[in-house]
DNA sequence: ATCAATGTGCTAAAAAATTAGCATTTAACT
DNA sequence: AGTTAAATGCTAATTTTTTAGCACATTGAT
């Protein structure tokens, strides 16, 4: 029933690709992917992805563009726990710390204001 | 050359467990597992997984003991790159938000205090 | 020292994922 | 309207993943 999503290898690759664009054609799929198969593979991934009921399709003049079932909020909140509970015990703060110490991480003094301003949020609604 | 981590289903799910607990058995392993295989299967798997470089393992008494090769910090690190590429258009700060925001998030005062010091520290340090 | 319990190594079959091919439809342009 | 380009639907084959079985080794307790 409410099986954990198992994707299998090239479905996550997909799925990241529609979460990164919000929205995609096939063909912008199948160009985003690392080591692209054939379009005609790209396509039948995308039909099973959509028969298992992870993504969806509108039809835009003559093609399909493919879009996530589950908002990128809710996608990016189950990912985050899952990274947070396999590598930082459950502890949100470690991965805050370990976002901030990574060393590809540049921020700017407005990000850094702007973080300080949610943490002083945090602390007032006693979270 | 390829740099990217091929991981299927299950190696993707062992390696997690691995990484959550640092080293186990075969049969811990079994038991993290979602829907968990035979033993042998189990076995077989962390056989390929061991062929194919990513995880070795320590000779303990009768057992072995498996272990990433690459260590949390470092896993955890492409994680939460690829996850903030992904979802966060490579924004640590929104990641970060995200994090704070999350309604599962119990951040104690000191919790909080401390990613306060990190980030006064970030800006001294010109980051 | 023997026997059960628990481990590993190897192998092969079953299932799932990945891939591409072909026929057909739709859209756009001259 | 006709032609080309680009899409889709369906199907089938290949490859990879996932699975379990069997033979043998090692440990530990009686």
């Amino acid at each position: 029933m409410s099986r954990e999503h198992h994707f299998s290898r090239r479905e996550r690759q997909i799925m990241d690709v529609l979460h990164a664009r919000a929205h995609a054609t096939a063909a912008e799929v199948r160009t985003a992917l690392p080591d692209p198969p054939s379009y005609s593979t790209v396509r039948a991934l995308l039909r099973i992805l959509e028969d298992k009921g992870h993504i969806k399709h509108r039809q835009e003049g003559a093609r399909y563009v493919y879009l996530p079932c589950v908002s990128k909020e809710t996608a990016s909140r189950s990912a985050l726990k899952r990274l947070v509970s396999t590598f930082f015990q459950g502890s949100a703060t470690q991965a805050m710390a370990a976002l901030l110490e990574a060393h590809d991480t540049q921020l700017s003094d407005a990000e850094l204001n702007q973080l300080q301003q949610l943490i002083k949020q945090a602390k007032k609604e006693g979270r």
